[in-house]
DNA sequence: CGACACCCCTGAACCGGTTCACTGAAACGG
DNA sequence: CCGTTTCAGTGAACCGGTTCAGGGGTGTCG
């Protein structure tokens, strides 16, 4: 029984006296925890650990034997080892999140809206934040599959990037926003971004605003951005003096950017914002320059987030139902994993939130 | 070489043919992934799987091993599996944050916070929202600790809960907030809730607001709760009419509770909310009766979120320097795990930002 | 009655790193 | 010059489930 050397060595770490543990986890974990495992319930049911692990997932024994071991389980404090069990069957029950800037108060309540749905189908969100940064993105995108997550969802900072292709071989990629560069078996809850586009400009437009400022997000700098090319196509249809800015996420920083966009001679009439919370910069800066909304400046957001019907004025945001998102990233994620090829692509439409940042232009002076 | 039943039968998976992996991710993982190792690095190398192991860990070896194996690696194309690490070691580079209830803006501030924080130091934060339910709370405390995570921090609706003290022997718990029932050994970063209380009821009962309604959050029916407490204790010592209501803190709900609250006769002439989210749903509810702030009601909040600045008007709130509370938060857990035993408690003295939704307590009508 | 299918369960390999006890060689010390 | 450290590295066990090939036992069918 005893291995190589011939003598009768003690075993090597176990024999150490169980209380040897070093201090207050100042590194050092035990070795051998105290926590039960599968062979043990085995040992006490007298069946193989095979069996027990059948047994507790329900498949592959009979009815009596699974309530025996659940009993024998239950009795000698057994729980679930869900690294182990990752290890072992390449699953973990968590899908992964990546968001392109949590900053976004949007995407703050979107995270939150799939953790929460995630969890009531009994799966874990594993949310990581790019922080604006497209390089970042894919570098979290990689250690989400060396985690093992059973999917992604991602909001693509870089929908071009090649990864997506590669990662889709292995695990299902829902992507939300921007459909993914290339793909087709992977999922999409896809924004018509040239429709929200469109919608606010065109709104700016019939107001009469003709010298609107843009403010995109900080995001790569893929030229074939949907959103910045269609935003330049309806500028040359509307015949409308279009500045793109780009702006971050974060409250503070996108009011310093709105405060130069909005000091420029001329001043714009108009400002189209690609988040809600970029607008709330703008709002923080007109309050700063004493300008008044929609009367000197209007304000359209996007998104719709919850706060933006409660400033004043209410905020003119394009609307995407984030119930509605969240739900069918949800729902398609969890499908491609549990092998229900339901719909993979899912497109949704926006609608205006007309309140009353915006007004008509007003002639200036 | 072939084990037992002495024919030479094919070994068992690795023989299929390496294109019989089912479709699309449908469950079916390949037994065999074709995932690069640690061995077959050590075979490129001819050195032993532990050599390689920690060479890569930059330890038990030489510069020169080191550099030789680093170089190996990205040759084969080598990439860490975090699970196998987990398993193997016990640690996971995962902290774990437990929020109370992600539906408030600020909770998801900090997480985001937290998260990009641990981010910056190479560990991942696990988010996972009790949603305000305390039994839920301590279901995902556990499956923290399941999964491996190297800490914890937590907001703690039930902080009165043995089961922190029990994972506090295992693992660093930090909580944030109120601080743990009985322990010593976690971290802490503890709000004073007593003083930030006082801070509030002192400001508006000095306004000359007697009849004063106070919105606490969601939680625990944890009869001990400090914050609470206090509340009850002010207003005795303050000789003030104080009714406590609790309130969800998602907007749409909170506002409903809002307008019961306001709606009430003789209706308070103050409310102070226990979150920033909670009072915009006052906000909410003030405008739909139709009452002015701070002419009808005077409204007070708690956390300064950096909306509150933005609303009209202005939320008075109790202000903790989130920034600090992500730093000392990440701090304490990161110091612990590290085995770095730096100040294990820290305390934090609130501010009163005091802005226009507070106002004197108007003789009604 | 034998062939075949099906059900329930077992033994062993496996997932992919980590850690422990130990060793040969070089460095050190007196 | 010999005993003691130190250094770099090795072999094997281990973490705790999962999965695969198979194997009795019973049921069914021709």
């Amino acid at each position: 029984m005893n291995r190589f050397r011939g003598v009768a060595v003690k075993s090597p770490a176990h024999s150490l006296p169980a209380d040897v543990r070093a201090g207050p986890y100042g590194g050092r974990v035990p070795r051998k925890s105290n926590r039960t495992t599968i062979r043990e319930v085995a040992k006490a049911t007298g069946l193989s650990p095979a069996a027990v692990s059948y047994a507790l997932r329900g498949i592959q024994t009979s009815e009596e034997t699974q309530e025996r071991v659940r009993r024998a389980a239950d009795e000698l404090g057994y729980e679930a080892h869900p690294i182990a069990r990752a290890l072992a069957s390449g699953r973990s029950d968590m899908v992964g999140l990546l968001c392109g800037s949590l900053e976004d108060f949007w995407q703050q309540t979107l995270a939150t809206g799939i953790g929460r749905a995630l969890l009531a189908r009994n799966r874990y969100a594993l949310i990581l934040d790019a922080g604006g940064d497209p390089q970042r993105e894919l570098e979290l995108a990689r250690r989400l599959r060396d985690q093992r997550v059973d999917g992604i969802i991602v909001q693509p900072l870089d929908p071009s990037a090649p990864l997506w292709a590669e990662l889709g071989q292995t695990l299902p990629v829902v992507s939300i926003g921007d459909a993914l560069h290339g793909g087709k078996a992977r999922g999409e809850v896809v924004f018509d971004n040239r429709r929200g586009v469109t919608l606010a400009l065109e709104h700016l437009h019939g107001l009469g605003h003709r010298r609107i400022a843009v403010l995109t997000s900080t995001r790569a700098s893929t030229p074939d951005r949907p959103a910045d090319v269609h935003v330049n196509s309806e500028a040359e249809r509307l015949k409308a003096d279009i500045t793109v800015v780009t702006a971050p996420q974060a409250l503070d920083a996108a009011t310093r950017v709105a405060l130069e966009v909005l000091s420029a001679e001329p001043r714009p009439t108009a400002v189209f914002c690609f988040s809600d919370s970029i607008a709330y910069g703008v709002y923080a800066a007109t309050r700063e320059l004493g300008l008044a909304v929609p009367g000197d400046v209007s304000v359209c957001g996007y998104d719709s987030h919850p706060m933006s019907a409660l400033l004043t004025p209410p905020l003119t945001t394009v609307d995407w139902n984030i119930d509605g998102i969240v739900d069918s990233a949800v729902r398609v994620v969890v499908g491609a994993i549990e092998g229900k090829q339901r719909r993979r692509r899912i497109v949704r439409e926006p609608n205006l939130r007309y309140r009353s940042s915006t007004g008509p232009c007003a002639p200036r002076h």
